[in-house]
DNA sequence: CATATATATGTGAGCGTTTACTCACTTTTG
DNA sequence: CAAAAGTGAGTAAACGCTCACATATATATG
């Protein structure tokens, strides 16, 4: 069901010092926020020392931008991996919404922190280039390019179309978050597949 | 072409030290997040001292609550203005889409602000009642409803339909927000309309 | 194998800095 | 002239991070 090792100790393997900060940091900044969490309380949930983090991480927004590259990285690649395994747009988006639905569910935490932080991490230019060719905004748009050129979609604004249809998959799992829709996402998979390829042909 | 008074003061009247104030933290927070601007850059920016912040606002907290709520109720009035001025979907989905448009190219700060703090001020329940009832989420919710009980959309999930198609339209703004969409709101209007609609109908 | 040595890992009290907020005082307003 | 509005140096607390020390693990030596 999960393609992944293993998912909860995020980049580390499970049970190790490194890997319980992450888990740990992870669930409390997808809570409440990078800002609002202290390296206390990171030190005391995960059961070890405040120092120690620093034998791990040189800061704490270090330890804060690589969870973000996990959850940025790991998005990416299921996606272009979804979509490489099949060749017609209908086939494609089943995949990448299931993908969406997948990680939401196997790891909210994981997930969450994604919805959450994306804007403070994305915005700035000023980082090496994973998150330019290796987001998932970016396998989106030249999943939907090259349907376009194959014919099988309306030509368009890709970026736009690419925005309306993440759109309509984000929305109701920031709406999760907010309490709105208590259900996982795979609950309603087949809503959101309909919505996505609708606005992809229309 | 807009309906409110003045939109540069956010919520007092333009000029006074209230407005410059709000104005200064708005453009701010708006572009680096509340926790990363400090009470004497908001003083710096608004050209008054540090101390007559405090005049006006009980707290930086109370500044960002208060400009959050501003926005939150505006969206929400102007989404069920726009629809009362209706009685048919179609025409209601355009309203309102163009209430967004509007909103988002008048006072980009503003709608921002609104995108990137959103997941601070919502989840928590702890609040008179401001945000349920007045929630622009809530106004779109009840609109949709009132569609499937007239017989316009198909039955269907009420809050994952709204979820779905506000995403179609706050996401295109939110890649505005990372810089991938370049051009208005407004100059996407007809694409996001359509996908506003297919995902009703759908 | 026992012992010595080196290296990596973990600890937590404490340090320095940042920052929201205050207050005694000045200026403006009605 | 009283009340409101504005000033900015000062304060107290929070918090990220360090460092001297302790402990565990790996490596080398006779």
């Amino acid at each position: 069901m999960n393609e992944h090792e293993n998912t909860r100790g995020v980049t580390a393997a499970d049970g190790t010092t490194k890997a319980r900060i992450e888990r740990a940091a992870l669930n409390l900044f997808a809570e409440r926020g990078v800002d609002a969490v202290t390296t206390r309380e990171i030190a005391a949930q995960s059961g070890i020392s405040e120092g120690a983090i620093y034998r791990h991480f040189s800061s704490k927004e270090a330890l804060a931008q690589t969870l973000f590259e996990t959850i940025h990285k790991r998005l990416s690649t299921d996606i272009r991996d979804a979509a490489a395994r099949h060749d017609k747009i209908d086939q494609q988006a089943e995949a990448v919404v299931n993908a969406y639905c997948n990680i939401a569910d196997d790891d909210w935490s994981l997930f969450a922190y994604h919805l959450i932080t994306t804007h403070r991490y994305l915005p700035s230019p000023d980082r090496p280039e994973t998150s330019e060719n290796d987001s998932p905004v970016a396998a989106v748009e030249s999943l939907i390019e090259k349907a376009m050129a194959r014919g099988e979609l309306p030509a368009g604004d890709v970026a736009l179309k690419a925005a309306m249809a993440l759109g309509a998959v984000l929305q109701p799992a920031l709406h999760k978050f907010y309490g709105r829709i208590p259900e996982t996402l795979t609950a309603h998979q087949p809503a959101l597949l309909r919505a996505v390829l609708v606005i992809l042909k229309s």
